[in-house]
DNA sequence: GCCGTATGTTTACGACGTATATGTACGACT
DNA sequence: AGTCGTACATATACGTCGTAAACATACGGC
């Protein structure tokens, strides 16, 4: 049996406000998103259930199909909110007039935010794979249309700008990945080789990459993700001599 | 009641072979991965299962377990298929001697077996955000070891070497994914248009998507490819100045 | 002909996603 | 104030999944 709302203040607003809601309208689409990341971010994407989800939220696991239509949806849910933050973050930082520092300056922000939300940078990947362009969410969209408009503006011909957007994403992404790819076989060991487990590589097939793993295991950061960014869209921009 | 093996020619050969066996010996961890293999290449990565998995190699579930332990066990070994068929397809072709070329070989037989297997490369990414270094698949760490011979051999020193395969892998993975993302949203419709689904995107805010979408929905090729891996290696390779 | 070992099967359990039916509290209207 | 429609959340149920544990079976060597 349901509790009543305790004091509830039926007064004079006839607007209810979600906080004044006592056992319904909890919910809400940005709450139960922000519980997802929440779970992802701290627990990992496996730890993602819709019955654990609603568990953290204090309701039914049902209860969450008014906000999000299924797992699938929820897990585009995520990404929504991951370019939501990215949007956040771009529109809170001043914009550059050109192109090349505007495309460095978004790249640099989503790098921060992928090192927020690392478990959600799989799924970038993974509901990208799945997911047709129209079907995305529409943060994804608008980040798209952003860089289209960009290069377009700055006098780009379309295929141009599409051939930039395609290496700009790719390597954005591609970066993202490898940056966060795991490395430690043992976080606790103080040892750099025997945390990044490297008795267990057979020194006679793999003595290169025993001996570089450590370097390998440094972040490029930033910077790399800069200057590789700025190679390709100097390489592949035009003024390139490409048609 | 298991049936017998039928004409069982149990004669002379006392060295069994797999295809002599009846009832057991069926399976084998390359029958079990190539089976996986092709069920994920014909209907995606969710129609994978242990128990699908069993049914159409004529097993129980359980009797994957011998082969790979547990479901993501079994993903990795998708993701060690994918590079064995990498590393096949490099043997098969002649190496170059040169690094650059010979990084330019290695891209364009990924791209390859990448749109062989399209519903794989989200696994290379999943995985790699989820599998420390040294419990990689055994292929895996082959072709990391390749690529950083490779450059070391080449004269470079240890920080650029790494600092180039980073660049390399992220490149190549990001345009693996950037090329194999879903565009179509109703693969049967003729107009290109309807079938990518554009009357679904509001043309108020996303009017420059709208008119680039036909053009995105192409593929960059190995040609793109290709050239982004130039500029990328050309600009953080020797002599570019940086330590 | 017997036995240890490699190989598959059986059975069972808990967790998951979700379709369907049901209940409940709010706002609006009379 | 009482009634009602609707928005919101719950209850129940079903089929599928991954996998632990105990069991059964067939092969190779002695």
């Amino acid at each position: 049996m349901p509790k009543k709302p305790s004091g509830a203040a039926d007064g004079a607003a006839p607007a209810r406000r979600a906080s004044d809601r006592g056992r319904y309208g909890r919910l809400s689409r940005e709450r139960v998103l922000t519980a997802a990341l929440e779970i992802v971010d701290r627990d990992g994407l496996s730890a993602l259930s819709m019955r654990g989800l609603g568990a953290e939220l204090g309701v039914e696991a049902m209860a969450l199909y008014r906000y999000a239509d299924g797992k699938d949806a929820l897990l585009d849910g995520l990404v929504e909110a991951f370019f939501e933050e990215l949007e956040t973050a771009l529109d809170a930082g001043s914009a550059r007039r050109e192109w090349r520092p505007e495309l460095d300056r978004i790249a640099c922000a989503a790098y921060q935010v992928g090192l927020r939300h690392p478990h959600v940078v799989p799924l970038l990947a993974t509901r990208l794979l799945s997911t047709p362009l129209a079907r995305r969410p529409a943060a994804v969209l608008r980040a798209d249309e952003r860089i289209i408009a960009l290069l377009l503006d700055a006098g780009l011909r379309d295929r141009q700008a599409v051939r930039l957007h395609r290496a700009f994403t790719a390597w954005l992404l591609g970066w993202l990945i490898v940056e966060l790819r795991a490395m430690d076989d043992d976080p606790d060991e103080p040892d750099p080789a025997f945390r990044l487990g490297l008795h267990r590589l057979p020194a006679r097939e793999l003595p290169r990459l025993r001996e570089t793993a450590p370097l390998m295991a440094e972040r490029g950061g930033e910077g790399e993700l800069s200057a590789g960014l700025d190679a390709l869209l100097r390489a592949l921009g035009p003024s390139a001599g490409v048609q």
